[in-house]
DNA sequence: CTTGACATGTTATTTTCGTAGCATATATGC
DNA sequence: GCATATATGCTACGAAAATAACATGTCAAG
């Protein structure tokens, strides 16, 4: 029955690296960080849906400061809190989980994807930039 | 205190659509069941960390389905899970999740991204291809 | 026809999450 | 100086999630 063998790390879909993996809200507040570069827990608060009392971001903040995920620095007397994992790192892994998950780890595919405006409409200029990237990427290549 | 107000549906970052969004390990179960398309309890549990209980992981399956998440199919006696969403929606919107968190919603971010290797190495026949892609975007962009 | 392997059904227990209250500190305007 | 707004520190608790035990059903080999 398919009971091939796991080795539990050889699986992107499951690989838990440093970290034990995020939890509901948890990863919505650490994508919010991401996203916003930095941000304090009122700002954190104003992009979480619900309407989560200000004491439960903090408490969330500092759990998650407390696991190694967040960390913050003190900005006079609030905290500014950033993701502890740097962006371009977390960058890379998630979009190859995307990459595996859904798009049969080609990336091929996500392009195909982008292109064809599942993630946003394209102008003729980004088409052009894009294509210039493709083109560089080609020489470097087979150089 | 900033109360500018968040009608949580405005925020890609933590925009629910029907449902409330998975627990971490449901999000790991349904991942799986998006890399192979359908999968079994026992495939399932095969690709989970840890070593959850055999149980466990059906007893997860059927919570899945009772929220929506999940269907089930019968395969003889046993049952057959896949996603409840399709792929290809599910894809778009992780996609869509992923550029707005950590490419700063630029398309333009994520190609350079694919091409520098961020996902995995790629051929010059993919490369190629790509090449293909863009120009064809290109092209009937600009028709 | 009975036994073993493998399913599913049901129920229970432990952990973790998500949420928030209350106490206290600090700066700012009157 | 003192009230008010805004911070952080600490603690608690119900709900949800994660896990697994136990019971039962089915099919095929011997």
């Amino acid at each position: 029955m398919a009971r091939t063998s796991n080795p539990s790390a050889s699986n992107p879909s499951t690989r838990v690296s440093t970290h034990p993996a995020l939890s509901r809200r948890e990863r919505q507040i650490v994508d919010i960080l991401y996203r916003r570069g930095r941000a304090t827990a009122s700002e954190v608060m104003d992009d979480l849906s619900g309407t989560p009392n200000y004491s439960t971001v903090r408490t969330q903040l500092r759990v998650l400061e407390e696991k190694g995920h967040v960390r913050h620095e003190e900005d006079g007397v609030r905290y500014v809190y950033a993701p502890a994992v740097p962006r371009a790192a977390a960058r890379k892994s998630a979009l190859r989980h995307l990459v595996d998950t859904f798009f049969d780890g080609s990336a091929e595919q996500v392009v195909a994807a982008v292109l064809g405006g599942e993630a946003r409409r394209l102008s003729n200029e980004d088409l052009k930039r894009i294509a210039d990237l493709v083109a560089k990427a080609r020489k470097d290549g087979v150089r």
